[in-house]
DNA sequence: CGGACCATTGATAATTGTCAAAATTCGTGG
DNA sequence: CCACGAATTTTGACAATTATCAATGGTCCG
């Protein structure tokens, strides 16, 4: 890491190679955006966006994660996304003067790059390569949504847990052997909300699969899984 | 209607102008474009698409509509998308030869326009405009998408039966007076499909409703409603 | 070490799914 | 236009799953 360097233009072109929409861009046209981003910081626990708030701007993860949620009239929380380095959010809101869908909460220290939404909207004119990775991205987010859709629709928990485990597995885990030790990035209720079942589902689940050699808890936010393939079972039936 | 032209400008001019992504194009523009595009048509039941195909073209649905859906394996059906006139697909597969995420059905005889992949490609690098039409188209999509999940993930199903007739009444609903005659496009089974429940639970919430004068069955297909402020306050509660 | 927060477990209730049968609707052909 | 068969929908009875409420136990961090 060279995080240590700390002049403003070291610590903006890491922020732009973290962000794959900017992957395309040749040095000059980096050092162009470069000028026009803030640098903001959050800690955890922290809302980044309000749901019902005006966007002006889009906001680039560079560091740390975050969930992104809708909450019903009754208090209840939906997990949509969990963001971590090189998402972003604000980009629905490019082309009209819309209001934020959801909310935004740092689960860890977060910092961010922002764009005003106007820059944005230049930048993409300016260069249509960037248009065309944010297609991509949305198509890709849309996909997982399509996925997520499907599987709080139809599938029964025991399926939706194998595959947030999976994905969790992909997205932070560390492979040891046939081990692999999860840094799940969500606590048990926020495994729940994004599942869209209850809290306790979860830790019933939870133990039932460690009854059974599934699963091994390491800590609240840790879990080692001997073997994946068994997981995949239980994801995909 | 000039659907009686049959010259084959005027058809796909037709086409064109009932697609939102094009509309920013001038005369010239679209003529360029006329060119290219292929028509297709397809019978009522007749998959339009199959999930795990291989994608080559973007479709435009210039006329009737179509379901949307993935198949679990152990045959359970889970509805992403009611799409009619002006609506695409097939764009999220833009810049990689991926595959079909989702297969497409016809609920009634559909037409369609087609633009292969590189001629959509090609398009976009030369109207960055039509880009940005389609962040746009996206991001609406992806809203949907995002109420969808919280729908099923944390509402009840009187509530998500409320929302989808709301829905419904918005697109394919008829007013006179203070009532709403909905021509509904999915069956009951549909339905289910589309809320993520049990075909014989859709039926159970609709003959209460009905018992309890919110409604009115017409037919299969078709229903009324006597005043809609009382499905949003099922709706939202 | 203590207190706040988070997670687990048990008992029970509520909701929805499943299976089976009856009723209705739809479309076709006479 | 009516009648018939097929398809769809409705209804009932029951089972399964998960939510809820309440209490206990564990973990993390100053």
């Amino acid at each position: 890491m060279t995080e240590n360097c700390s002049c403003t233009n070291c610590k903006d072109q890491l922020c732009m190679h973290k962000v794959p929409i900017f992957s395309s861009l040749d040095r000059e046209q980096l050092d162009k955006i470069i000028e026009l981003i803030q640098r903001r910081s959050y800690e955890k626990g922290e809302t980044i966006l309000f749901e019902g708030d005006l966007m002006d701007s889009v906001t680039i993860i560079s560091g740390g994660s975050a969930k992104a949620y809708k909450n019903t009239s009754n208090g209840r929380e939906q997990i949509l996304y969990v963001f971590s380095e090189g998402d972003f959010f604000g980009e629905q809101n490019l082309f009209g003067d819309e209001t934020a869908t959801y909310s935004v909460e740092a689960l860890e220290d977060v910092k961010t790059c922002n764009l005003s939404r106007k820059q944005f909207q230049q930048l993409i004119y300016s260069f249509p390569h960037i248009a065309v990775k944010i297609i991509d991205e949305l198509g890709e987010r849309m996909t997982r949504l399509e996925n997520a859709l499907q599987s709080i629709g139809v599938r029964n928990v025991d399926n939706r847990i194998g595959s947030i485990l999976i994905e969790f597995a992909r997205k932070y885990g560390i492979r040891d052997g046939s081990n692999t030790i999860i840094h799940l990035p969500l606590s048990r209720e926020g495994i729940a909300n994004y599942l869209g079942v209850a809290r306790e589902t979860v830790s019933r689940k939870f133990s039932q699969m460690e009854n059974e050699g599934l699963i091994l808890s390491i800590s609240n936010k840790e879990i080692l899984i001997p073997d994946m393939g068994k997981i995949e079972d239980i994801a995909f039936n």
